[in-house]
RNA sequence: GCCGGGAUGCCCGAGCGGCCAAAGGGAGCAGACUGUAAAUCUGCCGGCAAUGCCUUCGGAGGUUCGAAUCCUUCUCCCGGCA
């Protein structure tokens, strides 16, 4: 019996709406997990998270072993007690930092220097997974490589070949029977290789998968391309997870095309520089023009510092930097960015998907520039 | 009343004879941000018919080829002494 599992509860088109069981819970799919790196969403805290409808939060491999080390974080409870959540956790390898840190990237795996003193820092797909146990998340991902687009076709083929033998490499290095390892789809934006990717990944056997390589300095077409191209290629029962898409078009997009879970930082670090997000089009909350203006980021939100703080509040804080206006919008970005999702669900069990997801891009105006069909009709 | 210091672009604040439309902040405006090296970064920020011209450095006058910068005087601020 593996530790996690998908049922799948309605169907909608190629939307499906599910749930996701876990060591440490069971969470509804299509979902977002928050981003907390260190252990921490920046500003927010495990009993705002619950409040705001988050299930299963994202921490990250390469910063915990660091800092605190994952031995200490073992010694404290593993995860989901350390971070006082005690709910299911998903970590990530590494694989983002073998791409934002540009560290050395051998056949063996990638030598970093660390971000904290700069020490060298060493990560197999082996010590990943060992860390990764060590840590005790729920969901555990491979080691990956992924490269930054547009790249040339022969390196984007060969950080997927790299991810795929470092992927064999990490099932052989698993030993929790508890936890699970989720296998990462790279191929960037070639129909081809993403295909490809997919299907030698699922061929691997691993419980669940991660798309990765995406929201890396592609369009909007080029990632309903690889989407589209994946997909198909991995066992329906399975978990599809895009890693690191966060804004309203990607999610909807990729609920549209069966995805279940999603992760990224854009709700917390938008809310950190003062962007809102907002059905009608985000906004910036900086501007004079919101000076003395009693209403909130947005009428009728259900989240606390909409009901309780006006927009000349907010904009009064972030004026005097106060990190208040931080966290108070990204309580608000988060919750937007979860009832996204469980409206989506809603719509999906009511085989109303399609209307509401069009009707939601055209009042943000970007129906017109929709990615739908952009391949496939 | 006397002695000393000061008044610079929306605000604070450098500059102290030409390289000054004038450093640097702030504010303002625009943009970026997507498995977090980001509470960060980038650009614009006197006006215009604009590889140049015009107005600007408290007011007025002067010295000089040339003044935000030197001199005289006025106004107002801030210390100190009466």
């Amino acid at each position: 019996m593996t530790p996690v599992s998908l049922r799948v509860a309605a169907r909608d088109g190629e939307a499906r709406c599910s749930e996701l069981v876990t060591p440490h819970g069971i969470v509804a799919t299509p979902g977002f997990m928050p981003v907390g790196t260190r252990g921490s969403v920046r500003g927010v805290d495990a009993t705002d998270l619950r409040g705001l409808g988050a299930e299963i939060l994202l921490a990250n491999t390469y910063h915990l072993m660091l800092r605190p080390g994952a031995d200490t974080v073992a010694a404290l409870g593993e995860l989901q007690v350390f971070m006082g959540w005690h709910g299911p956790v998903l970590t990530d390898s590494g694989g983002y930092q073998v791409f934002s840190l540009e560290p050395r990237v051998t056949e063996d795996g990638v030598i970093f220097r660390s971000t904290y003193d700069g020490a060298r820092v060493e990560l197999t797909p082996e010590r990943a997974v060992a860390v990764q146990e060590t840590l005790g998340g729920d969901i555990a991902m491979v080691l990956d490589q992924l490269v930054g687009l547009p790249a040339p076709k022969a390196e984007v083929r060969e950080a997927m070949e790299r991810t795929l033998r470092w992927s064999a490499r990490a099932l052989q290095a698993k030993r929790r029977s508890d936890r699970a390892l989720f296998g990462i789809v790279q191929g960037g934006v070639d129909p081809a290789l993403r295909a490809e990717s997919a299907s030698r990944t699922a061929d691997l056997g691993f419980p669940g998968f991660g798309i990765g390589g995406l929201s890396v300095g592609e369009s909007r077409a080029e990632l309903a391309v690889a989407l589209e191209a994946a997909i198909p290629e991995l066992p329906s029962e399975a978990p599809r997870y895009v890693m690191g898409l966060g804004d309203t078009e990607q999610l909807l997009d990729a609920v549209s095309r069966g995805v279940d879970l999603f992760d990224c930082v854009l709700p917390t670090r938008l809310a950190r520089h003062g962007k809102v997000l907002h059905p009608d089009g985000d906004f910036s909350i900086k501007l004079r023009k919101w000076a003395v203006d009693p209403s909130p980021l947005q009428t009728g939100c259900d989240c606390p510092a909409c009901g309780s703080y006006s927009r000349g509040y907010i904009r009064h804080l972030f004026q005097t930097k106060e990190r208040l206006g931080g966290r108070l919008v990204s309580l608000h970005n988060l919750r937007y960015t979860l009832r996204l999702l469980e409206e989506a669900r809603a719509h999906i069990t009511a085989r109303s998907f399609v209307a509401w997801r069009d009707a939601i891009l055209d009042r943000r105006g970007s129906g017109s520039d929709r990615a739908f069909g952009v391949t496939s009709d």
